[in-house]
RNA sequence: GCGAGAGUGGCGGAACUGGCAGACGCGCCAGACUUAGGAUCUGGUGGGCAACCGUGGGGGUUCAAAUCCCCCCUCUCGCACCA
């Protein structure tokens, strides 16, 4: 063994042996117990960066621990590699999307992950953009279509005039796209949608059972699933007597509502207007509003805006007649796009009739202040007693939401409802670098879907990519036009392709059997694999990827090829790495690059830093000296065995015999404190720590040179560090057990066990205390009873010389740890 | 505004059910080996001369509080006119 740790050539060495003996290929075994150790995939950008080292490292740690501990495990990687920056450089570099994201995957794959040591099964590897994979997105994508899960409509959508598409509601983050931050624009297209809605009581429902998950994705999936219980009650309008019906969760304020507002998409909207004088300035109103972009639209602080429309409703309860306005705040995606309007009990509403003069009227009367319309200066939005409501007042708004839903359902002027704020999921997108939605329009069969042996509809290759014009395959010829597979007439293929977020919707099933050809995945397989035992990955996917996923497992569940509800029985979400108090970015000029770290100091020094320096859910500060330490820490284990190791290849390990030892003893606590950190979410970094402190020890239990006695706890102790040590740094583990001869790869022994024999104390430090305050430690043998404690306690000359003489009011004693003595 | 999380040395962070605050690492200081040290090893390192004081601030419960309760402040993240 060099005396020197060389971490170059030494990891190369190990990562070749790996891959030569396929040291991590699994196959389903019955008689192990699995386990399913998953990082979100990469999209193959060209280069991993820091956040990629601390995601998968996390996760190899994870993997090789089980394995050790005699786990079957499914660790798989492969690449999200559909998506734009294949396409923006296509056009920038005159590149084919397709030989841009091959050349990146080999690339990531070859000169970068596989540098990094990790316990992959690359037999399994799979990328979205292969025919192989995304023939299936088609596949599922037509059972969904034949069960009326997916279909298409016409709407308002949002579009990114940036990236040239469509974005589904999930993908808008405060009015800006989520990957270019452009501001999103409101467009009326017919769009390919998924009925994700069908699945929202059930992914609500589901959420409590996901006790595995972080509670902050959970409510943040709860958020955006937006349940709300109220009521549709239909308003007639005057003159025409159409219905016009709205939402609402305040049916108790409903004889206080004094106007109307609607939407400016609200279809009815022409009719209420038509021959009236208002309707010139309706139109302008209408218009400019559906003009404004998202950001606008939805900015909180703008002021609530409106116009009369000239037309009135007739409140079904009271008969009261009163004004219909169109309102900029008012929705149109949300419930039906109208809303009663009740000032005095909404601070909206409230705003609005200041604003436009229109009456107030108070019909829940607060219980400590006597509510007046007129001196009211915000709407008064507890609970409180009806007043003004014919024959519910006097009784309590709460008690009177379920009367006066009653009421209305008696009287068949409205219904009990439930609005969620998830809306359908809108995949489309105008867009080459994508799977083709398998539909053909067909001028006499309508829209036909692709027969299943038709598939894959593949991406076409000769393509010409400009970033101009409409969705790039709509100009290409040959893809478009074909014959209808019913009649067999003229007919054109549909040119959008699916969101990117389809793919990642389901290849966690894939992994466990990524070359089946005959299905999405292998039934058997799935049922021994899912799920996913740990998933990891970034915050920022709480309710993109995260929801979509649990929405594709029910879907797939229902279409019959998987028992299980749930993709993801426990998810550790990592955070940031961060340098300099923000996130590291090339735009910022912070980035660190990987490769630069993996040469200098070694996978394993890079790993173990990423490990050490927080704990995986907190963000991650970079810091180059902190680097170092951990290549020191590395370094400081090897000088150690470098020195003995020849030594220790012909000693057997200390066992029982050497329980008094103290660093024998060090050695079986440390083996217990990574075991319960690693057990304990994943406290890697605490793991580490311990495992720094036993090689302390070790240095300080061996300073004068240890003589030949000691061997077998030294081989101990060693022995056990590096069964340690292989999951956080394996190429280094692997070598020093090769060094000392342990057999064969590191990677299959078996996770050390602590000897409880070995860590019981013969004797212990007491604190002690005097009035809650340290004055004093007692050594006495393990074991001692509480009385003998005390007496001791009492008799230290510290604790004499606090207590002055006088009798202790109070003794508490707390076994084996302290006393406290209370004059 | 609503929801979630977090405030501990110069820094990253420890402290499982209330029981020695600051493990471990970085940085810093001193020493050793050295022509030299940015290498390595050893020791020290919350503040204060001290009694003591110290976990964002203020109250409280307790023999004992970073940890439990109440009030307040700050920061981060998510949602944000959802009727």
């Amino acid at each position: 063994m060099n005396e020197r740790y060389d971490p170059k050539s030494l990891e190369s060495r190990w990562q070749r042996k790996w891959e030569e003996s396929k040291t991590f290929r699994v196959t389903e075994d019955l008689s192990k117990k699995k386990y399913y150790c998953l990082e979100m995939f990469p999209y193959p950008s060209g280069r991993i960066h820091m956040g990629h080292v601390r995601n998968y490292a996390i996760g190899d740690v994870i993997a090789r621990y089980k394995r050790m501990r005699g786990f079957n495990v499914l660790h798989p990687m492969g690449w999200d590699a559909f998506g734009l920056p294949a396409e923006n450089a296509a056009i920038k570099h005159n590149i084919h999307p397709s030989k841009w994201t091959l050349e990146n995957i080999a690339f990531m794959r070859d000169t970068q992950l596989k540098r990094m040591g990790l316990s992959y099964d690359w037999d399994r590897e799979i990328a979205t953009c292969l025919p192989e994979y995304y023939r299936w997105n088609q596949w599922i994508f037509l059972k969904m279509f034949e069960r009326g899960l997916a279909y298409k409509k016409r709407s308002y959508v949002n579009w990114c005039p940036s990236c040239q598409t469509v974005l589904a509601n999930e993908q808008v983050e405060a009015g800006l796209c989520w990957r270019c931050s452009a501001v999103v624009v409101h467009k009326e297209l017919e769009q390919w949608f998924f009925k994700i809605t069908a699945y929202a009581e059930e992914l609500l429902a589901d959420c409590d059972r996901l006790t595995g998950w972080p509670e902050r994705v959970l409510t943040m999936q709860r958020n955006w699933i937006g349940k709300s219980v109220g009521v549709e009650v239909d308003f007639i309008v005057a003159d025409t007597g159409e219905k016009l019906t709205i939402f609402t969760t305040r049916q108790d304020t409903l004889f206080g509502v004094t106007f109307m507002s609607i939407a400016p998409e609200h279809p009815m909207i022409e009719a209420l207007i038509r021959g009236r004088s208002e309707a010139g300035t309706a139109r302008e109103f209408v218009q400019r509003v559906m003009r404004e972009d998202k950001a606008e639209r939805t900015d909180e602080k703008r002021e609530k805006e409106g116009v009369f429309t000239g037309a009135y409703a007739v409140n079904p309860l009271n008969g009261d007649k009163v004004p219909i306005w169109v309102a900029n705040f008012v929705l149109m995606e949300y419930g039906t796009g109208a809303i009663m309007a009740v000032p005095a009990h909404d601070q909206r509403d409230f705003e609005f009739a200041k604003k436009y003069n229109i009456p107030i009227r108070v019909v829940i009367q607060s219980a400590e202040k006597n509510l007046d319309a007129a001196a009211m200066n915000e709407a008064y939005v507890n609970d409180g007693t009806m007043i003004n409501s014919g024959p519910f007042d006097g009784i309590s708004n709460v008690e009177g939401k379920e009367k006066v839903v009653d009421h209305i359902e008696k009287k068949k002027i409205g219904k009990r409802t439930v609005n969620w704020r998830l809306r359908d999921w809108g995949v489309s997108r105008q867009r080459y670098w994508g799977t083709p939605i398998p539909i053909i329009y067909c001028p006499e069969c309508g829209m036909v879907p692709v027969p299943e042996q038709d598939l894959p509809v593949k991406l076409p290759m000769d393509i010409e990519l400009t970033g101009k014009g409409l969705s790039p395959l709509a100009e290409a010829a040959s893809f478009v036009q074909v014959s209808c597979p019913t009649c067999g007439g003229l007919a054109r293929r549909e040119t959008d392709t699916m969101d990117t977020f389809v793919d990642s919707s389901w290849y966690f099933l894939r992994y466990c059997s990524p070359k089946e050809g005959k299905a999405p995945f292998d039934k058997q397989a799935a049922s021994y694999w899912m799920g996913v035992d740990q998933y990891i990955g970034g915050i920022e996917h709480a309710v993109l990827h995260l929801l979509y996923a649990r929405f594709f497992t029910k879907v797939i569940r229902d279409l019959g090829l998987f028992d299980g509800d749930e993709p993801f029985n426990n998810l550790l979400t990592q955070g940031m790495v961060i340098k300099d108090g923000a996130k590291m970015s090339k735009s910022k000029g912070n980035a660190v690059d990987p490769d630069f770290i993996m040469n200098k100091y070694g996978a394993d020094t890079a790993r173990i830093f990423s490990l050490f320096a927080a704990p995986p859910e907190r963000d991650l500060e970079w810091s180059d000296q902190g680097v170092e330490g951990a290549y020191r820490f590395l370094h400081r284990v090897w000088a150690f065995v470098a020195r003995h190791a020849e030594a220790l290849k012909s000693v057997k390990p200390a066992s029982d015999t050497a329980r008094g030892d103290a660093l024998f003893r060090k050695t079986h606590l440390t083996i217990k404190k990574v075991t319960e950190d690693i057990e304990r979410q994943f406290q890697f970094n605490t793991a580490i720590a311990a495992m720094m402190e036993l090689v302390n020890e070790m240095y300080a239990q061996t300073a004068d040179n240890a003589p030949d006695e000691r061997l077998p706890v030294i081989r101990a102790v060693v022995e056990s560090l590096t069964l340690l040590l292989a999951p956080f740094a394996p190429h280094f583990a692997e070598e020093v057990w090769e060094a000392i001869g342990g057999a064969g790869s590191i990677a299959n022994a078996s996770w050390p066990e602590y000897d409880a024999e070995a860590i019981k104390e013969s004797e212990v430090t007491i604190v002690v205390q005097v009035n809650g305050k340290v004055r004093s430690k007692i050594t006495l043998p393990a074991g001692v009873s509480g009385k003998e404690v005390e007496a001791a306690a009492l008799a230290d000359l510290k604790v004499r010389e606090y207590t002055d003489g006088k009798p202790p009011k109070k003794v508490i004693v707390v076994q084996g740890k302290l006393v406290n003595v209370v004059v």
